[in-house]
DNA sequence: TAACGGAAAATTTTT
DNA sequence: TTTTCCGTTA
């Protein structure tokens, strides 16, 4: 009998049954399930009846590839080359275009899939896409939602983002409810609630010498304090919640229970289901939709699952799913005499794609999920035959990467807080971490661990970083130990450049070392994506459109300007002058309003347009390439106007693309913790860990969340009080987010773990401004950071030799100046209703002008430029016989104003400017049927005409108020 | 030592 | 907008 010490070998020997491995960093994952796949295979199953899941296309390739090799005898490589071996998406968009053109009716929809849908997979396209679909369904529902949109304030992205959250979490819409009675769970749970309100609210006492002990602020008493001291509800006090030292427990119901919360489901529902439908119109699909249809057509086409299921299942990196991916997964298991065979390999340490909702439980609650999922799939029908029972576990116990040292240092990790005096449950986390992976490689001779801290500031941080680099290639005691396969020693060499990694937190910081490599002659390349549209060659022809749309656009000027290395005051200089472009002088230069001229001369081809603006700048290379490809991408869809490409530009902006600006064959590699996942290297240099930003503070809660006790809410109200009317933060939802939110500092603690499980020998931290992270890892481990590291830099060989030429890194956007808008100015949100339908009545006004004020821009634009409008709407017409009535000398619409005032630039547009031998007219638009709110607006146009007096100081200005629905003009 | 409040700084990525 | 750090006050 032979003896199976090794786990790798249990598992790659066990085919039958189902199989929860836990493979910790490093320790032969891959090269085990390949073992696995390939003894299947030997055991006579066709490679077309095992299943094998990845998570990227790459390493979907990659196990593909490695199937190849030594391949059986039984099998020929088109067999394998045919193989289902892929990733999800991959895989549900097979079962989609084969099996799924019927899928959207299981909810209600009538529409095809077809075999050719496009799939969007930049989220700032699908933002637009969503935007104009919001607008059209606001609309029309406009009456039966006014709740909601009087909070949502056209913050339509919030919507997008809890529908796309949604389908992840396998809840789904139809057409009069929910699938699987999804809806339920958006009430909440209201016995956790209370559970949940009664623990927190104990009272906490605190020891006194004197009386013994005595009761102080429990800490949820002090988590409302502190947001009575900072939040403002109009209609609601929230003082009236603390009572001495706890949070008052009259209000435990009350904050439970918010009426609005029933539209707010069925306004989900409503435009959820509409928004798959509008997109199936489109023949467009985003992944969460693929995978929801797939998951239709597996659950309700029991001719097409059985089609789809396979006797053997393998999925690789587990802890990378979703809830929706599991259950996916489950449909496509073959019931092989009542049992199934499937083995799902991860490692809950490594989970790190939260914010993607993938969930850790997949795996660390693996059998109770497979027991929740069978009876949820089988709820109205048997589907899932199989017995889930009986579950085998394996832990892999040898890593092939790391010293032990680095081993048993990454189990500190996972218990390092992430602030103060945290009080996390590191216990727990103890006893799962289990025990620590034996080191298979005979490193501890040569292994390394210390913690730099420079200077406060983080030109001093990449100080230190370049200052270790070199310290590391050219001292003799850093060796780099190369193994065979068998694990004996094959070479011992000196460091070089790529056996560097530079891990950070943030892509800024990558950049930001990859530049500063340039210029000491340091070989860094960057291995992590980019924001494309927030390059300067993406910012630069983004001006340009602007001021293609709108020649005395300061805005766009302004980086234009910078470029052509203008100084400071010479742009404000030409800025200000921008007054006498509509008249008869300019200080713009020549140069560029002939440059301007010349694009607009071609504009009817807006690729043409962007490749002419790069050539201006020489722009060459795989930025400006990324940037002609998307923007050729997006032409070839219906957006093809100048003013949605602009649009789209400017949503795109934190979009990020895989970009190859590495061009240096020999080079210290930076990137991110997140995009090194899979990755070992012989040094890592954790570096920017740095207070708020590793681990990282930031946690935003979309205007809808979902959360399992308190259900589905809405942040925002539009609350009434008094004369006062605004959009305020729903303070029962602020409650239950601080009462039910978790801290994601357990993501940032794995993902402390994933980087320092990267490293095979030497592993060093740097920080300017020491993080928690920073400080309380270094006091575990005993270490002491060092703050007077000095090493000469300098690069290895005088001459790097570059395979082409280098590709400098794009600069990432500044800042920009305190803009302020015209209705800051004017506290717009603060209306003077005296009732709450009269507030709301206000409010939609105003609202309804934003939609309108988008077709007015475009229409405005139309005009000015004489292009033909064909419209009958009545409003269109009108406008139009305005302005032809005018008879003014000039016109411009939709002037856009930069108007310095105090220290803030306020910023505004102006809807139409009408220019007389000897007065200037201001005129706005209206849509309103009723001029209840003139003495606002005349506020309004007052600021527009101080901004263009201050400008034409020698003429008089007049202003006007056109009330388009009334045909009214009234002047002000 | 508890309580308060001002200052400072803020993201990751695959399909 | 939200959160933590940290100095000040009682």
């Amino acid at each position: 009998m032979k003896t199976t010490s090794n786990p790798q070998d249990t598992l790659a020997e066990s085919l039958n049954g189902i199989y929860l491995v836990d493979a910790g960093a490093g320790t032969g994952k891959t090269h085990t399930i390949i073992r696995r796949y390939q003894n299947i295979i030997e055991s006579g199953v066709s490679p077309a009846d095992i299943l094998l899941i990845t998570f990227t296309r790459n390493a979907a390739d990659q196990l593909k590839e490695s199937a190849m090799v030594n391949i059986s005898e039984k099998v020929n490589i088109t067999e394998i080359l045919e193989a289902p071996i892929l990733n999800f998406h991959a895989l549900c968009a097979r079962i989609l275009k084969n099996s799924g053109s019927k899928s959207a009716k299981y909810l209600g929809i009538d529409e095809e899939v077809t075999s050719n849908f496009t799939i969007i997979e930049n989220f700032g396209f699908e933002n637009e896409v969503f935007r104009k679909f919001f607008l059209m369904f606001k609309n029309k529902t406009y009456d039966k939602y006014e709740e909601i949109y009087l909070g949502l304030n056209n913050k339509h992205e919030a919507v997008l983002r809890i529908i796309k959250f949604l389908a992840t979490r396998g809840i789904f819409p139809t057409k009069d409810g929910w699938f699987n009675e999804a809806g339920n769970l958006f009430n909440g749970r209201m016995e956790d609630y209370n559970l949940r309100f009664d623990e927190l609210n104990e009272p906490a006492f605190v020891k006194n010498d004197k009386s013994g002990t005595k009761e102080k602020q429990n800490d949820f008493y002090k988590k409302i304090r502190d947001a009575a001291s900072r939040s403002f509800y109009l209609s609601f006090d929230i003082n009236s919640l603390l009572t001495e030292n706890r949070v008052n427990p009259e209000y435990k119901e009350e904050i439970f229970n918010d009426d609005t919360q029933s539209l707010l489901i069925e306004f989900t529902r409503d435009i959820y289901w509409s928004y798959i439908e509008f997109m199936l119109k489109k023949n467009y699909l985003n992944f969460e939709f693929i995978v929801m249809l797939a998951f239709l057509t597996l659950y309700y086409d029991e001719k097409v699952r059985n089609h789809y299921q396979y006797e053997y299942s393998m999925v690789d990196e587990f802890q990378d799913t979703d809830e929706i991916q599991f259950q996916l997964l489950m449909l496509m298991i073959k019931d092989s005499g009542g049992k199934a065979n499937l083995a799902v390999v991860g490692d809950w340490k490594q989970g790190i794609f939260g914010f993607r909702n993938t969930t850790i439980e997949n795996i660390m609650e693996f059998e109770n999920r497979l027991k929740k999922y069978k009876g949820l799939l089988n709820k109205d029908k048997s589907r899932i035959t199989y017995d889930v029972d009986n579950v085998n576990k394996i832990s892999f116990e040898y890593n092939y990467r790391s010293s032990q040292t680095i081993l048993n240092f990454s189990k500190e990790t996972l218990k390092t807080e992430a602030k103060k005096d945290e009080q996390a449950d590191f216990e727990t986390t103890e006893q799962r971490f289990g025990q620590i992976l034996k080191a298979r490689r005979e490193l501890d001779d040569l292994t390394d661990i210390q913690f730099y801290q420079s200077e406060e500031s983080e030109k001093a941080e990449i100080d230190i970083v370049f200052r270790k680099i070199s310290e590391l290639i050219n001292e003799k005691k850093y060796v780099c130990r190369e193994f065979d396969k068998e694990g004996k020693v094959k070479d011992e060499r000196p460091l070089r450049y790529s056996d560097i990694c530079v891990l950070s937190r943030t892509n800024n910081f990558c950049l930001k070392l990859q530049k500063e490599g340039l210029q000491r002659n340091i070989p860094v390349n960057f291995g992590g994506w980019l924001e494309l549209f927030s390059s300067d060659q993406a910012i630069l022809v983004l001006a340009w459109l602007r001021l293609m749309m709108n020649e005395n656009n300061a805005e766009a000027l302004v980086p234009i300007l910078e470029k052509e290395e203008y100084n400071f005051p010479e742009i404000r200089k030409i800025i200000s002058g921008l007054k006498d472009k509509a008249t008869l002088f300019t200080n713009i230069p020549e140069d560029i309003i002939k440059f301007r001229n010349r694009l607009c001369g071609i504009k009817e081809n807006l690729l043409r347009v962007t490749e002419t603006i790069l050539n201006r700048y020489g722009f060459n290379n795989n930025v400006s390439s990324a940037l002609l490809n998307e923007i050729d991408g997006w032409i070839k869809t219906d957006l093809i106007s100048l003013g949605e490409l602009i649009r789209l530009i400017d949503s795109s902006k934190k979009d990020t693309y895989e970009i190859d600006i590495n061009r240096t064959r020999e080079a210290v590699i930076t990137q991110t913790v997140h995009s090194a996942k899979g990755l070992e290297y012989p040094v890592i240099i954790l570096s920017n860990m740095n207070q708020s930003l590793f681990p990282n503070t930031r946690s935003n809660t979309n205007e809808i969340f979902y959360l399992p006790v308190p259900g589905l809410r809405f942040r925002k109200k539009f609350e009434t009080k008094d004369d006062y009317s605004l959009i305020c933060n729903n303070w029962k939802s602020d409650v239950l987010i601080k009462m039910f939110k978790p801290d994601n500092y357990d993501e940032e603690r794995r993902l402390l773990y994933v980087a320092v499980t990267r490293a095979k020998q030497y592993l060093y931290f740097t920080s300017f401004r020491p993080s928690q992270f920073f400080k309380h890892l270094a006091e575990l481990t005993g270490k002491e950071p060092i703050k007077d590291f000095q090493y000469e830099v300098v690069a290895k060989k005088k001459k790097i030799i570059n395979l082409t030429e280098t590709v400098p890194a794009p600069q990432l956007i500044k800042p920009s100046p305190e803009f302020h808008s015209v209705h800051d100015l004017m506290n717009e949100k603060i209306t003077g209703a005296s009732d709450i339908s009269e507030a709301k009545a206000v409010y939609r006004a105003s609202t309804e002008a934003m939609d309108h004020g988008v077709m007015i821009h475009q229409l405005a634009h139309r005009l000015a430029n004489k292009v033909k409008v064909d419209s009958d709407n009545e409003e269109i017409k009108k406008l139009k016989k305005f302005i032809s009535k005018l008879r003014a000398n000039k016109l411009r619409t939709e002037v856009d104003f930069l108007y310095p005032k105090d220290d803030k630039v306020i910023r505004g547009t102006i809807d139409l400017i009408a220019f007389y031998d000897d007065r200037i007219e201001v005129i706005d638009y209206k849509t309103d049927r009723n001029k209840k709110y003139l003495e606002k607006y005349k506020i309004q146009v007052g600021i527009y005409k101080d901004v263009i007096k201050n400008i034409y100081k020698d003429k008089a200005v007049t202003g006007k108020i056109y009330f388009i629905g009334l045909d009214e003009v009234l002047s002000v």
